[in-house]
DNA sequence: TAAAAAGTTGACCATTTGGACAACATTCCT
DNA sequence: AGGAATGTTGTCCAAATGGTCAACTTTTTA
């Protein structure tokens, strides 16, 4: 009668471990975290996490491939679509991610800082694929006369490094405000600034319903 | 007759040390970093790094203020200039440091990834007053109505992080554009294609001699 | 219910790491 | 020239760190 539930115990703690891992490497990169922060953190023995994952760089590995596949859901663009309305959506689905999972942001951050030398294969087979779609997109647009010429490669750039700003700059952006945290409504007003900024710069007339700076 | 010299053999390997130290605490974190490392870079004992900072933290220390120092060099903006101009100096400085001193860049990146523990003081009272005193300038623009409205901190935000990006991100960078390194023609593009792109979003128009996209 | 499988954990170890230091070398100053 | 100040470095050490292991407990299975 109980579902199969191949060891409701073990995914549990694997859960537990990889969100401790990923905040503590996330923060301190794979040489400066340490293996016994992570153990307290998620509430276990050292040894204990040691029991799921082999060693350190097997627990980085898994943090990184658990966020990857998380990622992969992200929405599709066509050169069927209408421009305005998809990169619209495009760029707040991006932003509403790093206020959503700043972490996992910010991991990512500092594996590239460190040189991205554990993401060799996933950029060559997965992220530069990823861009190429997008990048076709974009150019069937500005071929079929629906948008004015942007380098799409760029533009795509442009889009995660101003909307990825929000989470791996958290406390340079929050001190700068002047904020303790990122409320709900800054969320919305930085969405509403950088979709109608950036189809601005494409040249684009933001889709209705994009209310920035009505005052 | 010899020049004052405060022993010059102290400020060469004061330099030697801080360069070596800037590029591997920039890959690695504060935590993150080997004083080895930094001494096998430099290419002196350990023990003689030892002899110039007390200590890995008054090291990282020193590296940081090396780094601001160089930075308040940065030419201010003021009301009377033109707006398309002056902005699109300022986003082109900002694109060729990212070149000249990416590892400055990463150093800063992994610092505010860490929570940015040791830039209390200098957000306080270096940054936050850098960025207000642009965002009046910028604010005075709108007000005589020499651009439209924006929000005059958002866009500083995004200049910075579309232009540090390609110091902060470069592997990811050059893995999607296939290429082994920048080259003087990607910088030039780079930046013409930035300062063209973030212009028309603020509804300026790019200053003549900005060629980006002519074919 | 009892044996097997899975999970837990304190104690321990080898290595790495930041750092101290004393002996030595060089440079500076008068 | 010669003593003082400055710089150099091999050697050593205590602490931290990643990782192991065997004894033990809990859960699963038949």
């Amino acid at each position: 009668m109980n579902a199969p539930q191949t060891s409701n115990i073990r995914d549990r703690n694997f859960a537990i471990i990889l969100r401790a891992a990923k905040q503590q490497f996330a923060t301190h990169g794979l040489n400066g975290a340490r293996m016994q922060v992570i153990a307290d953190e998620a509430g276990l023995p050292k040894a204990n996490v040691h029991y799921y994952f082999k060693n350190k760089v097997s627990l980085y590995l898994a943090v990184i491939d658990d966020i990857i596949d998380r990622w992969n859901e992200f929405q599709h663009m066509q050169v069927e679509d209408d421009p305005a309305e998809a990169l619209d959506r495009f760029i707040r689905s991006k932003v509403r991610f790093s206020f959503e999972d700043p972490v996992s942001s910010r991991l990512f951050a500092s594996e590239i800082l460190q040189g991205a030398p554990h993401l060799g294969g996933y950029m060559r087979n997965e992220l530069r694929p990823w861009v190429k779609q997008r990048v076709d997109v974009i150019n069937g647009w500005i071929a079929a006369g629906k948008m004015p010429e942007v380098d799409a490669t760029q533009l795509i750039f442009l889009i995660w490094s101003s909307t990825q700003h929000y989470a791996d700059f958290e406390p340079q952006v929050l001190s700068i405000m002047n904020k303790p945290g990122y409320s709900e409504k800054m969320q919305t007003e930085i969405g509403d600034f950088l979709s109608r900024f950036i189809l601005t710069g494409c040249g684009l007339k933001p889709p209705v319903g994009n209310n920035a700076h009505m005052d």
